[in-house]
DNA sequence: ATCACTATGCTTAGGTC
DNA sequence: AGACCTAAGCATAGTGA
């Protein structure tokens, strides 16, 4: 028997499950390459998942770090507009932290540690991580290269 | 003629590139979603495009927000551990200013303000962001509503 | 468990309105 | 432009080694 419809629930079975992740997750990873490629969009993905010893980031550590970066910054001073007058207070205070810091970044803008801090504090942080992703680069490296030996040898019948 | 082997390149064709995005997005967010569910782990995508007026956050902005935040604390320990000697005095003084940040969140935590700041220079600070998913929640929703209601009409042919 | 395989369901390019 | 349709191509559940 081959495949019915897929129940769209929590899969009890954890052999099942952690097979299912690995396809889907490599499905994804595709997926997501591919979208960014096509229309050259910012885009990546990140997973957590009892499988990995580390978190799962595509297309890169460091395009995600930069598309997330993007993302806080983006959205900080909406957050800023968008508070409650109740917390009028606290909003004050926020943007000047936040000034602060953005103008101590311009001011130190060569010393490295200022930046550092800042950059851990505030934008980002993970510049020095573990390459998870470098696992999952040779992975689909060593599936293409299986399928294009796959390939040669039908050939060579 | 119908379709051929897609092209992994940029669609330079503007409206093409157009639809393609809005597409695959629909579908990289249901993967996505999906990949959640079966397999409950915690995942998320972000995609910038200039086609969206927000950053499309998948499955939701407080998840991602999640998601993200646990990634950077689980990542800061690593990046310390591995920063090279040559910074080795940097790596202090960032040390101790995490202990400093940690600690003070510890004494203050019944204190909004520095909960608020806190989160807004280190655990992730979006909280209250205009919520660009929900956009993409009723787009899905209106679509599943279109193909049942199709579904109906044809029963009723 | 992990690999290759393949039948099936799902995604989506290309077309029409 | 966007909604809808269809078939080609792709992703992947289930299977056997």
């Amino acid at each position: 028997m081959t495949r019915g419809k897929v129940n769209l629930a929590y899969i009890s079975n954890d052999s099942a499950r952690r097979t299912t992740f690995r396809k889907r997750k490599s499905g994804l990873i595709k997926k997501t390459t591919e979208i960014t490629k096509l229309c050259e969009i910012e885009a990546c993905a990140i997973m957590f998942s009892p499988y990995d010893p580390e978190p799962v980031v595509w297309p890169s550590q460091l395009r995600a770090q930069h598309t997330i970066s993007r993302y806080r910054r983006m959205s900080l001073p909406e957050q800023t507009k968008k508070m409650v007058d109740q917390e009028g207070f606290t909003r004050q205070m926020l943007e000047k932290t936040m000034e602060k810091v953005t103008q101590k970044r311009k001011e130190n803008q060569h010393n490295q540690m200022t930046q550092v801090m800042y950059q851990c504090l505030y934008g980002g942080g993970f510049e020095n991580l573990t390459i998870g992703d470098l696992n999952n680069t040779s992975g689909l490296i060593s599936q293409k290269l299986r399928e294009i030996e796959r390939f040669l040898q039908r050939r060579h019948h």
